[in-house]
DNA sequence: CGCATTTCCTGGAGGC
DNA sequence: TGCCTCCAGGAAATGC
Protein backbone atom coordinates (compact mmCIF):
# COMPACT_ATOMS: atom_id res chain seq x y z
CA UNK A 1 0.00 0.00 0.00
CA UNK A 2 2.32 3.05 -1.13
CA UNK A 3 1.02 6.30 0.92
CA UNK A 4 3.32 8.87 0.47
CA UNK A 5 7.03 8.11 2.42
CA UNK A 6 6.57 4.82 0.02
CA UNK A 7 6.29 7.26 -3.46
CA UNK A 8 8.74 9.29 -1.62
CA UNK A 9 11.40 6.78 -1.51
CA UNK A 10 10.74 5.39 -5.15
CA UNK A 11 10.41 8.97 -6.58
CA UNK A 12 13.98 9.70 -5.07
CA UNK A 13 15.21 6.23 -6.47
CA UNK A 14 13.93 7.38 -10.19
CA UNK A 15 14.73 10.33 -9.68
CA UNK A 16 18.64 9.10 -9.45
CA UNK A 17 18.20 6.75 -12.22
CA UNK A 18 16.37 8.50 -14.73
CA UNK A 19 17.06 12.27 -14.73
CA UNK A 20 19.51 13.34 -17.65
CA UNK A 21 18.54 9.88 -19.25
CA UNK A 22 16.41 9.58 -22.48
CA UNK A 23 13.41 7.09 -23.05
CA UNK A 24 13.72 4.27 -26.01
CA UNK A 25 10.74 2.20 -26.45
CA UNK A 26 8.14 2.36 -24.55
CA UNK A 27 6.08 -1.72 -24.93
CA UNK A 28 2.39 -1.04 -23.61
CA UNK A 29 1.28 -4.72 -22.01
CA UNK A 30 -1.91 -3.81 -21.00
CA UNK A 31 -3.68 -0.48 -22.65
CA UNK A 32 -6.31 0.02 -20.47
CA UNK A 33 -3.85 1.05 -17.62
CA UNK A 34 -3.08 4.12 -19.53
CA UNK A 35 -5.50 7.02 -19.07
CA UNK A 36 -4.76 10.80 -20.60
CA UNK A 37 -3.58 11.19 -24.20
CA UNK A 38 -3.31 7.75 -25.33
CA UNK A 39 -3.28 8.01 -28.92
CA UNK A 40 0.17 7.49 -30.39
CA UNK A 41 1.89 7.09 -26.56
CA UNK A 42 4.72 5.47 -27.56
CA UNK A 43 5.84 7.08 -30.51
CA UNK A 44 5.50 10.25 -28.19
CA UNK A 45 7.62 9.49 -25.53
CA UNK A 46 10.34 7.97 -27.26
CA UNK A 47 13.89 9.86 -27.39
CA UNK A 48 12.48 12.40 -24.83
CA UNK A 49 14.59 12.99 -21.85
CA UNK A 50 13.50 12.92 -18.76
CA UNK A 51 14.24 16.40 -16.68
CA UNK A 52 12.51 15.88 -13.59
CA UNK A 53 11.10 12.83 -11.42
CA UNK A 54 8.75 14.04 -8.47
CA UNK A 55 6.32 13.52 -5.85
CA UNK A 56 2.96 14.80 -5.14
CA UNK A 57 0.37 13.39 -2.38
CA UNK A 58 0.07 9.67 -3.64
CA UNK A 59 1.22 10.21 -7.27
CA UNK A 60 4.86 9.93 -9.23
CA UNK A 61 5.56 12.39 -11.79
CA UNK A 62 7.79 11.70 -14.51
CA UNK A 63 8.60 15.25 -16.55
CA UNK A 64 10.53 15.54 -19.86
CA UNK A 65 10.79 17.50 -23.31
CA UNK A 66 9.17 19.12 -24.36
CA UNK A 67 6.29 19.86 -22.10
CA UNK A 68 5.34 16.11 -20.99
CA UNK A 69 4.71 14.46 -17.74
CA UNK A 70 3.57 10.79 -16.94
CA UNK A 71 1.59 10.29 -13.76
CA UNK A 72 1.70 7.22 -11.95
CA UNK A 73 -0.67 6.77 -9.66
CA UNK A 74 0.10 2.90 -7.71
CA UNK A 75 -3.32 2.21 -5.86
CA UNK A 76 -3.03 -1.05 -3.53
CA UNK A 77 -0.40 -2.93 -5.17
CA UNK A 78 1.11 -0.77 -8.04
CA UNK A 79 4.92 -1.15 -8.40
CA UNK A 80 7.26 1.21 -10.54
CA UNK A 81 10.95 -0.58 -10.98
CA UNK A 82 14.38 -0.27 -12.20
CA UNK A 83 14.87 -3.75 -13.79
CA UNK A 84 17.27 -5.17 -16.65
CA UNK A 85 16.15 -5.92 -19.57
CA UNK A 86 16.89 -9.22 -20.13
CA UNK A 87 15.17 -10.23 -16.20
CA UNK A 88 11.55 -11.45 -17.65
CA UNK A 89 9.09 -9.33 -16.31
CA UNK A 90 7.06 -10.47 -13.54
CA UNK A 91 3.22 -11.22 -13.67
CA UNK A 92 1.20 -8.18 -14.18
CA UNK A 93 4.02 -5.91 -15.91
CA UNK A 94 1.58 -3.42 -17.95
CA UNK A 95 3.96 -1.35 -19.39
CA UNK A 96 7.92 -1.60 -19.86
CA UNK A 97 9.79 1.41 -21.09
CA UNK A 98 13.65 1.23 -22.21
CA UNK A 99 15.85 4.03 -20.92
CA UNK A 100 18.58 4.69 -24.00
CA UNK A 101 22.03 3.53 -23.63
CA UNK A 102 21.73 1.60 -20.30
CA UNK A 103 20.65 -1.79 -19.39
CA UNK A 104 17.67 -1.20 -17.25
CA UNK A 105 14.54 -0.59 -17.94
CA UNK A 106 11.65 0.67 -15.91
CA UNK A 107 8.52 -1.15 -15.57
CA UNK A 108 4.89 -1.13 -14.17
CA UNK A 109 3.80 -3.80 -12.42
CA UNK A 110 -0.12 -4.00 -11.21
CA UNK A 111 -1.77 -6.99 -10.05
CA UNK A 112 -5.04 -6.09 -8.73
CA UNK A 113 -4.87 -2.87 -11.23
CA UNK A 114 -6.39 -0.07 -8.78
CA UNK A 115 -3.23 2.33 -10.20
CA UNK A 116 -3.29 3.79 -13.34
CA UNK A 117 -0.72 5.64 -15.47
CA UNK A 118 -1.99 9.12 -17.71
CA UNK A 119 0.41 11.15 -20.08
CA UNK A 120 -0.46 14.57 -20.71
CA UNK A 121 1.29 16.93 -22.63
CA UNK A 122 2.22 21.05 -22.86
CA UNK A 123 1.05 21.35 -19.05
CA UNK A 124 -2.21 20.21 -19.03
CA UNK A 125 -3.86 18.43 -15.95
CA UNK A 126 -4.22 14.37 -15.50
CA UNK A 127 -8.19 14.21 -15.02
CA UNK A 128 -9.92 10.84 -13.64
CA UNK A 129 -10.13 7.98 -10.89
CA UNK A 130 -7.01 8.83 -8.57
CA UNK A 131 -6.25 12.09 -10.48
CA UNK A 132 -8.55 14.38 -8.58
CA UNK A 133 -7.97 17.54 -6.85
CA UNK A 134 -5.75 16.75 -3.85
CA UNK A 135 -5.27 19.09 -0.38
CA UNK A 136 -1.91 20.33 0.90
CA UNK A 137 1.28 18.11 1.37
CA UNK A 138 1.62 16.89 5.44
CA UNK A 139 5.00 17.85 5.16
CA UNK A 140 4.66 21.43 4.05
CA UNK A 141 1.45 22.40 5.50
CA UNK A 142 1.21 25.37 8.11
CA UNK A 143 -0.25 24.57 11.41
CA UNK A 144 -2.67 27.25 11.45
CA UNK A 145 -3.83 25.51 8.10
CA UNK A 146 -4.36 22.07 9.62
CA UNK A 147 -6.32 23.57 12.97
CA UNK A 148 -8.31 25.38 9.80
CA UNK A 149 -8.95 21.71 8.13
CA UNK A 150 -10.20 20.22 11.52
CA UNK A 151 -13.07 22.54 11.61
CA UNK A 152 -15.62 19.79 10.12
CA UNK A 153 -17.50 17.38 12.34
CA UNK A 154 -16.11 14.08 10.53
CA UNK A 155 -14.22 12.04 12.46
CA UNK A 156 -10.50 12.53 12.46
CA UNK A 157 -9.38 9.45 11.05
CA UNK A 158 -11.96 9.98 7.85
CA UNK A 159 -10.46 13.48 7.60
CA UNK A 160 -6.87 12.37 7.13
CA UNK A 161 -7.83 9.61 5.24
CA UNK A 162 -9.90 12.24 2.72
CA UNK A 163 -7.30 13.40 -0.23
CA UNK A 164 -9.09 16.06 -0.98
CA UNK A 165 -8.34 17.63 2.54
CA UNK A 166 -4.35 16.31 2.94
CA UNK A 167 -3.13 14.39 1.04
CA UNK A 168 -0.67 11.61 0.73
CA UNK A 169 -1.50 9.71 4.55
CA UNK A 170 -2.99 6.66 3.99
CA UNK A 171 -4.21 3.94 6.35
CA UNK A 172 -1.20 3.12 8.31
CA UNK A 173 0.36 6.10 8.38
CA UNK A 174 -3.02 7.47 10.03
CA UNK A 175 -3.35 4.93 12.73
CA UNK A 176 0.60 5.71 13.43
CA UNK A 177 0.25 9.22 13.68
CA UNK A 178 -3.10 8.80 15.72
CA UNK A 179 -1.63 6.56 18.06
CA UNK A 180 1.36 8.33 18.99
CA UNK A 181 -1.03 11.46 19.34
CA UNK A 182 -2.98 10.08 21.72
CA UNK A 183 -6.32 10.47 19.52
CA UNK A 184 -8.88 8.15 18.87
CA UNK A 185 -9.49 7.74 15.77
CA UNK A 186 -13.50 8.41 16.19
CA UNK A 187 -12.77 11.69 17.70
CA UNK A 188 -15.12 14.55 15.95
CA UNK A 189 -12.20 16.56 14.27
CA UNK A 190 -13.70 20.01 15.61
CA UNK A 191 -13.67 18.75 18.86
CA UNK A 192 -9.58 18.18 18.74
CA UNK A 193 -8.50 21.15 21.12
CA UNK A 194 -5.47 23.50 20.28
CA UNK A 195 -2.41 21.64 21.58
CA UNK A 196 -3.72 18.33 20.54
CA UNK A 197 -3.66 19.71 17.06
CA UNK A 198 -1.01 21.02 17.34
CA UNK A 199 0.67 17.57 18.39
CA UNK A 200 -1.05 15.89 15.92
CA UNK A 201 1.03 17.81 13.04
CA UNK A 202 3.83 17.03 14.81
CA UNK A 203 3.72 13.15 14.95
CA UNK A 204 2.17 13.27 11.36
CA UNK A 205 5.49 15.48 10.19
CA UNK A 206 7.16 13.13 12.58
CA UNK A 207 5.91 9.48 11.42
CA UNK A 208 6.65 10.28 7.70
CA UNK A 209 9.76 11.36 7.63
CA UNK A 210 10.96 8.68 9.73
CA UNK A 211 8.94 6.11 7.10
CA UNK A 212 10.98 7.95 4.70
CA UNK A 213 14.33 7.48 6.16
CA UNK A 214 13.55 3.95 6.12
CA UNK A 215 12.24 3.64 2.81
CA UNK A 216 8.56 3.14 3.95
CA UNK A 217 6.86 0.26 5.35
CA UNK A 218 6.51 -3.28 3.35
CA UNK A 219 3.98 -4.97 4.87
CA UNK A 220 2.87 -6.87 1.45
CA UNK A 221 3.67 -5.84 -1.51
CA UNK A 222 5.39 -2.14 -1.30
CA UNK A 223 8.95 -2.52 -3.35
CA UNK A 224 10.87 0.59 -3.75
CA UNK A 225 12.34 1.59 -7.54
CA UNK A 226 15.15 -0.72 -6.81
CA UNK A 227 12.43 -3.52 -5.74
CA UNK A 228 14.02 -3.56 -2.17
CA UNK A 229 11.14 -3.57 0.85
CA UNK A 230 11.09 -0.97 3.26
CA UNK A 231 11.95 -1.71 7.02
CA UNK A 232 9.52 1.14 8.55
CA UNK A 233 6.78 -1.46 9.69
CA UNK A 234 9.64 -2.87 12.19
CA UNK A 235 8.60 0.87 14.15
CA UNK A 236 4.50 0.20 13.91
CA UNK A 237 3.14 0.53 16.66
CA UNK A 238 -0.55 0.03 15.90
CA UNK A 239 -0.95 -0.96 12.28
CA UNK A 240 -1.89 -4.80 11.52
CA UNK A 241 -0.92 -5.43 15.28
CA UNK A 242 -4.55 -6.53 16.65
CA UNK A 243 -4.69 -8.17 20.02
CA UNK A 244 -0.75 -7.68 20.56
CA UNK A 245 0.32 -5.35 23.30
CA UNK A 246 0.48 -1.70 22.66
CA UNK A 247 4.05 -1.10 22.92
CA UNK A 248 3.45 1.75 25.32
CA UNK A 249 1.07 0.70 27.73
CA UNK A 250 0.20 -3.12 27.23
CA UNK A 251 -3.20 -3.06 26.62
CA UNK A 252 -4.26 -5.22 23.81
CA UNK A 253 -4.68 -3.12 20.58
CA UNK A 254 -7.73 -3.53 19.25
CA UNK A 255 -9.75 -3.10 15.27
CA UNK A 256 -12.48 -1.56 13.86
CA UNK A 257 -13.43 -0.36 11.00
CA UNK A 258 -14.76 3.08 10.04
CA UNK A 259 -15.14 4.40 6.55
CA UNK A 260 -15.38 0.57 5.16
CA UNK A 261 -11.02 0.24 6.60
CA UNK A 262 -9.86 -1.55 9.43
CA UNK A 263 -8.35 1.71 12.00
CA UNK A 264 -6.38 -0.14 14.89
CA UNK A 265 -5.49 1.94 17.82
CA UNK A 266 -5.13 1.62 21.92
CA UNK A 267 -7.85 2.20 23.76
CA UNK A 268 -6.49 3.36 26.70
CA UNK A 269 -3.51 5.44 24.99
CA UNK A 270 -6.21 6.88 22.69
CA UNK A 271 -9.09 7.55 24.90
CA UNK A 272 -12.45 8.83 23.55
CA UNK A 273 -13.46 11.34 25.43
CA UNK A 274 -16.92 10.43 26.84
CA UNK A 275 -18.85 13.68 26.84
CA UNK A 276 -18.72 14.25 23.30
C1' DC B 1 -22.74 17.57 5.33
C1' DG B 2 -20.92 13.02 6.64
C1' DC B 3 -21.00 8.35 6.68
C1' DA B 4 -21.94 3.57 4.88
C1' DT B 5 -22.11 0.85 0.88
C1' DT B 6 -20.70 -0.64 -3.56
C1' DT B 7 -17.51 -1.04 -7.41
C1' DC B 8 -13.10 -2.00 -9.47
C1' DC B 9 -9.32 -6.39 -9.08
C1' DT B 10 -6.20 -10.26 -7.64
C1' DG B 11 -3.73 -13.11 -4.42
C1' DG B 12 -3.82 -15.18 -0.18
C1' DA B 13 -6.17 -17.42 3.58
C1' DG B 14 -9.38 -20.52 5.47
C1' DG B 15 -12.93 -24.21 5.10
C1' DC B 16 -13.97 -28.73 3.55
C1' DT C 1 -4.07 -31.40 -3.35
C1' DG C 2 -7.70 -28.58 -5.06
C1' DC C 3 -11.83 -26.12 -5.28
C1' DC C 4 -14.73 -22.60 -3.40
C1' DT C 5 -15.71 -18.44 -0.80
C1' DC C 6 -14.32 -14.49 1.53
C1' DC C 7 -11.62 -10.56 2.23
C1' DA C 8 -8.41 -6.41 2.00
C1' DG C 9 -8.25 -1.86 0.42
C1' DG C 10 -7.44 3.63 -2.47
C1' DA C 11 -10.64 6.31 -4.62
C1' DA C 12 -14.97 7.62 -6.32
C1' DA C 13 -19.92 7.21 -7.15
C1' DT C 14 -24.25 6.51 -4.98
C1' DG C 15 -27.63 6.26 -1.33
C1' DC C 16 -29.35 7.64 3.20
Amino acid sequence: MPELPEVETIARQLRAALVGHHFGRAVLLRPDVLHGEVRGFARSIVDRRVVAVDRRAKRLIITFQPQAQLFFHLGMSGRVVMENVTAPPAKHTHLRIAIRGNETELRFIDPRRFGGIWFVTKGKEPAGRGMGEVGPEPLEIKLSDFRHLLQRRARIKSLLMDQRRIAGLGNIYCCEALHRAGIHPLTPAHSIDSPDAARLLREIKSVLRHAIRFEGSTYMDYRGANGEPGSFQRFHRVYQREDQPCLACQRPIERIVTSGRSTFFCPRCQPLSPNL
